[in-house]
DNA sequence: ATCTAACCTTCTTTTTACAGGAAGGTTAGG
DNA sequence: CCTAACCTTCCTGTAAAAAGAAGGTTAGAT
């Protein structure tokens, strides 16, 4: 049994992030010390590592909620994670295009930019009218 | 003299919105009623508008503020807005970056789950065990 | 004149996923 | 026995609003 700092470590995570994963029911420590110490098994650290990949993965701490049951569950249906995953990628490719069209516009902007101590700025003159770049 | 509503309506934001920047400081309305409701000038729409549009482009509430101090600036160097500006494009392309690796790797995973009711999923076991997708 | 719907106000709470810090108890080593 | 490094709970703060409560105002229709 680990004490939080080890579990922390262990699972490439932040005691304050341990804590509150323990706080909003998401992994709960095995037991307690007599001190009151939150004490970490084995496959709680398991957990910890899966939802810290899952959270750089962009999972929500909701999504993590399901994908652990998912993996607690020796019944679990593969398609129902492949489902959530797909959702997540769907997700990904709109914020992308999104991203893809605000650089380039800016990247217009940008270009049009004098850049010296004038004071007529084509892009503080697009962002006052209003008028589409490009 | 418009009304928090129509202001909001002509500058494209909710009338919430509308508030929150003016509790903020960032555009106050030019007056108030005699009832105390606010009354937002020509002048107040255009720059809400302005801000409208630096949001959407993601600059953040404080770099809108340092805009708008620019923009409202009649001596303001254009070097400055460039200058935030590629800054901002800059941070676009880092998170374009790791959100296309992101998403390659979810791919990967979803591709080689079956997808089906069988307990054994690829994804499951990559987040469980950490291995490396390439 | 009154009714009602649609406004408006301020204030408080909620959201996400923690981080920071205060005040105080515990433990391990020298 | 001292001290440093742990640990605890509780409170506050973050970004940028959204949501809602409780109540005042206004404009048009009856």
């Amino acid at each position: 049994m680990y004490k939080i700092s080890d579990a922390a470590r262990r699972a490439a995570l932040t005691v304050k992030t341990v804590r509150y994963y323990a706080d909003i029911g998401l992994v709960k420590p095995a037991g307690r010390s007599a001190a009151g110490y939150r004490l970490y098994a084995e496959s709680d650290i398991a957990k910890l590592g899966f939802i810290g990949r899952a959270r750089r993965y962009s999972f929500s701490i909701e999504q993590c909620r399901d994908l652990l049951s998912l993996y607690e569950d020796d019944q679990r249906p593969s398609a129902e994670v492949k489902r959530i995953t797909l959702e997540k990628i769907a997700e990904i490719d709109r914020k992308l295009g999104e991203l893809q069209e605000l650089r380039d516009e800016l990247r217009h902007l940008a270009g049009n930019c004098h850049g010296d101590s004038r004071p007529d700025c084509p892009i503080i003159g697009n962002l006052a009218s209003g008028l589409t770049v490009q």
